[in-house]
Order: structure tokens, then sequence, then C-alpha cells
DNA sequence: CAGCAGTTTAGAATTGATCTAGACTGATTC
DNA sequence: GAATCAGTCTAGATCAATTCTAAACTGCTG
């Protein structure tokens, strides 16, 4: 047992030299967690525990850095749907969400499949940076 | 100077009779400044800073309580846009909203400049409890 | 392999929000 | 109007998420 890891760094090594950042020890473990899974949506906390149980000892401020150098990198995007706590999304195309409210969980809306069919324009002075469309689901 | 009060309490007191809520000294001062005023969009912070102005001495816990209470009784509106900070918005009818990201202000966009032309259905055994439409905007 | 900018980290600090238990008060009853 | 009491208010403690700090460490480059 225990030969090579399951996953190989080596496509995540190249995202992060392309993305300008040193692969360090740490965010190589965690970007392979984060981008070798489909697409996921995580919280701070959630990475930190899989991190360590993944048995790789990273300190949560090193979670939160690099999740922000991850997004300002544009490797990931944050998600801001509860007062209190931030999602990071993998899934850095144009899509939009559903929010699960009662677990806390998000779920992506392909982006083709919310059309806003009139938008108006910013007040002057102002550009739009992105429009976030959150669905708030609850059990029916 | 200093005869009856600018604006008239008999308007708010009779919401919040309505709404089944005692109309306590400090309810009656929060919601003249919330509902007199025109749309608003405060935090809890803000609300306190200018009850204090209004030498209205109201505690932060009294703020946080009342906010939701009015919230609860629909009288308010609750907005996410930020992490770690909770807008409530006087103004409870269908809309959405500009975020002005560096200002932390946000503006309301009536509810029918924003038309989503397809929205997908929501995951079996849920159902769809509100719809936010969030357009983030920056100086340019 | 020396040097160093960039990175990581433990622990303290900050922030927004909530909780607690006791004091207070608006409404109701006599 | 005084007594009563559920509902409300508050100071202060507490909490959870996040950020900060300063010192140790480590991936590069020369
Ligand atoms: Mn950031
Ligand atoms: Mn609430
Ligand atoms: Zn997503
Ligand atoms: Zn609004």
């Amino acid at each position: 047992m225990s030969g090579m890891p399951q996953r190989p760094y080596a496509p995540v090594l190249e995202r992060l030299k392309e993305a300008g950042l040193r692969p360090t020890r740490q965010r190589l473990a965690l970007a392979r967690i984060l981008f070798t899974n489909g697409d996921r949506h995580v919280t701070a906390e959630q990475l930190h525990d899989e991190a360590l149980k993944a048995e790789i000892p990273v300190s949560l401020a090193t979670i939160y850095n690099t999740l922000h150098q991850f997004t300002h990198a544009g490797l990931l995007r944050e998600v801001v749907v509860e007062p209190g706590r931030s999602y990071f999304d993998t899934n850095t195309s144009d899509h939009h969400h559903f929010f699960h409210e009662q677990v806390g969980q998000l779920e992506d809306i392909p982006g083709d499949q919310v059309r806003l069919a009139e938008l108006p324009a910013p007040p002057s002075g102002t550009a739009i940076r992105r429009v976030d469309v959150i669905v708030r689901i609850r059990p029916s």
C-alpha cells in the first residue's frame, strides 16, 4: 500500500505556477483537495477539517490566506449568502446558485439557466462588477 | 423651543400595534427613525449610532432584538451582501439591489427593472423561498 | 549552499452578533 | 391609582468567524 498519491500533483502544480503562486506544500495540498474533486463550495472551516483528515496539518490562518490568494488569482470565487460565513466556489465560470438554507449548502445553477432579461443601467459613475442570483430554497 | 417632536409618533405606533408588537419607548423611537425617512438600508451599528445621536440611549442588544422582531413581523427584510454584516431593508416589497462595494451601501432596483426570464425548477423536495439579485458595482 | 523574499503559524486580537440574568415597564385588573 | 406580571430592556459575558502579529520556516535563485 501507499505508493504514489491517489491523485497526481502535476496538474494543480501547473495551475499554481500559472497563477503566479509559489507552489508550497500547503498550497499544493489545498489545491489538490479543492480542484480534483469536481465543483465544490467550501467554507474555511470545512476545508480546514478536510485538510487535517487528509493528514495535512495546516493552520487556520493559512487556510484563510490561501482561500483569499486563490480568489484573487481567479482560481476561486467568494460567495456570500449567510451573515457571518463565506463560501468559496471552485466553479469560477458565469453561473448562479441555489442556497439550501436549512443545510447551509450551495448548489450551482448553470449560467444559461438563469436569464436576466432586463437589467438596469448602473448608477452613473459606477460599473457592474458582477451579478449574483441566489435562489433561496427550503425543504417543502 | 422643543414643543412636539418633528415627526409624529402616531403612524409608527399604529404599525407596531398592527404587527402585534408592544409599542415601547425604544421600539417607537427606532421605528420612527426607520420608517419616517423613506426607504433605507441600515446595519445594526448604523441604527445604534443614529439612535444615540438622536438622544435615544438604546443598548445594542435592543437594536438587534428590535431589528429581528421587525423582520419577523414583516416590517423589515434582511439582506446579506457582505460576510460578517447584515443590512436591514425598510422596503419589504419585491425588489432587488445594487451593492456599492467600496462604500458598503445598498440601493434599490425597482422590482420590475430586473426580469428573471428563466428560472430553473428547484431541486426536488425543495421550494423557492426567495430570489435575491445583487448587482455588485464599483466606481468606474 | 547562502541569502532572502515569500510563506506559514500559534496565539492574540477584532468584529459582528448572541446570550444571560436581573432590572424595568407597559398593559391589565381591581 | 396601586398591584401585578408578562414582556422588554440592558450591561456585560460569550461566541463564532475572521484577521492580525511577529517570529520561525522554506522554496527559490545565484
Ligand atoms: Mn479578500
Ligand atoms: Mn433572525
Ligand atoms: Zn457555484
Ligand atoms: Zn432594498
